[in-house]
DNA sequence: GCAGATCATAAGGCCATCTTATCGATTCTG
DNA sequence: CAGAATCGATAAGATGGCCTTATGATCTGC
């Protein structure tokens, strides 16, 4: 093993050594490191004898640098300089930079619509948006603020939950429209056993199919068809007529209100069991940008949520 | 007053980290340290704790550096390498270089001749000597060892008398010669009161001839001639054949061996009451340089003494 | 599945470090 | 020149930061 040994002095003497040699006054000395003049003294006679060699002189009640102090100011100096630099860069970012984690489709298809706002109301923070599928992130420090589809549960965390995760099928207009026409009456859950779904061999399509009677639905599910590894690349999907995906509405409400999808059976809402969460770890909940951004967020959801559900004609503009 | 407020995480817990993260292993960071892992978890922690981030991903038993502990990191390094850079430079410096202050008389006639003995025999020391003649030399760490006149009693310095301050007239050889011839007799103390003396307002002088009872000394000592600053100036300007100058026979030796100078009266000594020491604060004693300069200096000056002293104009050894 | 390695944590002790108080020396000031 | 103010050294004493020991949990490799 490289054992590169250091040989260093007790770091709390040199660090009172290098404020009392920086204002040659030792009750300054302690005054800047929030200690008295007594420890300031007692600090530097230590190094002092640790080196073997005087640092100061003192005559005439004060105290002067010797040589050999000049010579180790400057580079203890430097040092620590470094370190302070080290550290304020990261409390630096650490204030001003939040950061956020989502899955591709919630920043996709809700919060990189509305992060806007929130920048605004916080001009001095700066935010960024990662995606990415580890709840890691926040352990490892890579991000402030998760906001996460799962059971909820996870260890240590503050957890918030925002909306369940429900999925219904939608398609693009043109869609809907070509199949009523073949069918000559409006769709029934049924009909989507014949239809093109994108994905289909996702799990949830079996889930609703069960939960509304459609026991041809595996026919469905058997045909190839795109599969596609995230619900927005599956709503983009869906609305340039590619098929019949399975959404969760809150997230599409704009696109449904505005026509480029819509939901046949509104009332045919199945439920993965699972949530979207807002997740942070739980001693970091008092950080203002942290605080901050919480309470934005579970005001949007608020209103996102306030519009009647089932009454999807449409995302009301954030309040 | 300027309060260059610095906001540093306690310097042992950066300090611990700085290893940890070097090595991403805190029970080698520990053995470095020279602790335990549990200390090194402690403080890693504790700094994660000050900063409110995560600086290492636990996870399958080993510990990460996240994101910001590798930026953070080099800062660190270089800082701590800066450190220990200065001090040691000031280590390597303090043990390989030696400096002795003395008197530029003592320089001059004695110790400039043997040092290069010391050197010999200690090759690997670098030798400095430096004349002046502040003893302050010593406590603002100038120098290691100081070779000084005076009377002993300095405030916790380790003193080694080497020989008491004598001292009696000496010329060159013209002018005793001259002198005679003018009086067709060997020289007496008395004649002095009518040569030219160097330094002649000394009180060296006046004890000098109050010693030898010549009571006409004054009329000698008002007359006009150079006065110089130290015995070494003096004894060259003695043996330039400059007039009578009181003289150290210790130092001479070399001169009067030679027969630069002629000691006139040889059991005609004044004492100083001074005497000339070896001193190094008590708290160096054992640094090894020191040691061996000390060892060599008593043994040289022991040599010095070994010849009989009134067979060669009288240095007695001291006490 | 056991041995070995690694990190976390709890409990407890101790000494380094700090504070308070005081003194002596020097400098400033009216 | 006296008194006030400033500065550093030092003694005594308190405390809590830091370290150790001991143990547990997790992961890896044979």
């Amino acid at each position: 093993m490289i054992c590169e040994m250091r040989r260093l002095p007790p770091l709390a003497a040199v660090r009172a050594f290098e404020a009392a040699a920086r204002t040659e006054n030792f009750t300054a000395a302690a005054a800047e490191l929030g200690m008295t003049q007594a420890a300031v003294s007692y600090q530097v006679k230590s190094l002092e004898e640790r080196l073997g060699a005087p640092l100061f002189v003192r005559e005439k009640g004060r105290a002067k640098l010797t040589p050999l102090g000049s010579r180790l100011l400057p580079a203890l100096t430097g040092a620590f300089d470094a370190i302070e630099a080290a550290f304020a860069s990261h409390r630096q970012e650490d204030e001003t930079l939040l950061t956020v984690t989502t899955t591709h489709t919630f920043a996709n298809t809700w919060l990189a619509w509305r992060l806007g706002g929130f920048q605004m109301e916080h001009p001095d923070l700066a935010v960024r948006m990662t995606t990415s599928n580890e709840v890691v992130d926040l352990r490892s420090g890579e991000a402030d603020i998760a906001l996460r589809a799962g059971r909820g549960g996870w260890e240590g965390m503050e957890e918030h939950e925002l909306f369940a995760s429900t999925f219904t099928p939608m398609a693009g207009p043109q869609c809907i429209a070509q199949a009523e026409r073949k069918l000559g009456r409006p769709l029934e859950p049924g009909d989507l056993a014949s239809e093109t779904l994108i994905s289909p061999g996702d799990e949830w399509w079996e889930q609703w199919f069960a939960d509304n009677g459609v026991v041809a639905g595996e026919q469905a599910m058997r045909r190839p068809g795109v599969r596609l590894d995230n619900q927005a690349n599956e709503g983009h999907a869906a609305m340039a007529g590619q098929g019949f995906a399975l959404l969760t509405p809150l997230l599409w409400k704009g696109d449904v209100a505005a026509g480029r999808l819509v939901i046949p059976f509104p009332d045919r809402l199945s439920a993965r069991g699972w949530a979207y969460w807002m997740v942070y770890p739980k001693e970091r909940r008092m950080i203002p940008k942290v605080k901050r951004f919480r309470e934005w967020l579970l005001a949007e959801m608020a209103a996102a949520l306030a519009t009647d559900s089932l009454d999807l004609e449409g995302a009301r503009p954030p309040a």
